[in-house]
DNA sequence: CCAGGCTCATTAGTTAAGCTAACGATTGTG
DNA sequence: CACAATCGTTAGCTTAACTAATGAGCCTGG
């Protein structure tokens, strides 16, 4: 397993194309009546931080301001998550997940990642390394 | 650099966030006027494939039919695509990127490449492995 | 040899996801 | 205390994807 050479300019096409049809599929096997990926990454990253403006969760899901207002009505018609004032600031709102939230993204953990834990499994250990390097460099990348 | 083990359930979440976080960041960086990420991708099948069937293009591209048509049609507004009947069967069409598209391709090809690879020119070479490595996997998944 | 079924592409209609621009409320400051 | 900055949201647009239905053309079995 010795690397190879890999110009810039040649990997950037690669890893593009990949990651476009990985992402097309990966959308697609959401279980029906279920959270969409990006309301799902939104809960995860709420649940993970405790409570968030939604500028903070904008920003850590890295998109703009009136979506994440988009994202977060979404949840909280499903009563997922909840805007309670914030205490001090009388423009800022902080966003919570429920404990429904909780519950539903406990219990969808698994099924949403069924699919592609199943797949995953199929890998070599060797493979599944190489993806996790990547999955890391991917956020640094996104990051930048 | 040793494998480590990684258990594919925790795998799973990993990847789809850093995928879905990165995908975000390249379809955000398009030159103004430009073609979007699909509309190159598939321009992009065409071009190697010479030509194809919009049902082709489709199955190559992981998108249903109608999709494709979409995408085709604004491809062909734009004088990058054209549609020819097909010789035996007439029900299918024929598409093929015109000297247009290819020229308009070969143009863009570096400057839509130009913020990933710069991106990519400043990790190191066994980084850059890792990601040639890890989209050639994510392709095989995406074909699954 | 042609009627019915299949395939292909498209149309129609919906949903999600993202953006920018503009706005109203609130805060903080010079 | 007027005014600038900040925060969240609204409004309006675009892209991207889906399913269901439609119409045209092909093929095959009786």
């Amino acid at each position: 397993m010795t690397a190879k050479r890999v110009p810039p300019a040649q990997l950037a096409p690669q890893l593009r194309d990949a990651i476009t049809r990985f992402n097309r599929r990966v959308r697609r096997a959401r279980p029906v009546g279920d959270l969409t990926v990006t309301q799902l990454s939104a809960l995860t990253s709420l649940k993970l931080a405790g409570a968030l403006t939604p500028r903070e969760l904008a920003d850590i899901e890295r998109v703009q301001p009136p979506t994440m207002t988009k994202i977060v009505a979404k949840l909280e018609e499903r009563g997922l998550v909840q805007r309670t004032p914030h205490p001090t600031d009388g423009r800022q709102v902080i966003l919570a997940a429920t404990a429904g939230g909780l519950a539903v993204l406990d219990q969808f953990e698994r099924a949403r990642n069924e699919w592609l834990a199943s797949r995953l499994a199929a890998l070599t250990e060797e493979e599944r390394d190489t993806l996790r390097r990547a999955a890391e460099i991917l956020q640094q990348l996104a990051r930048a």
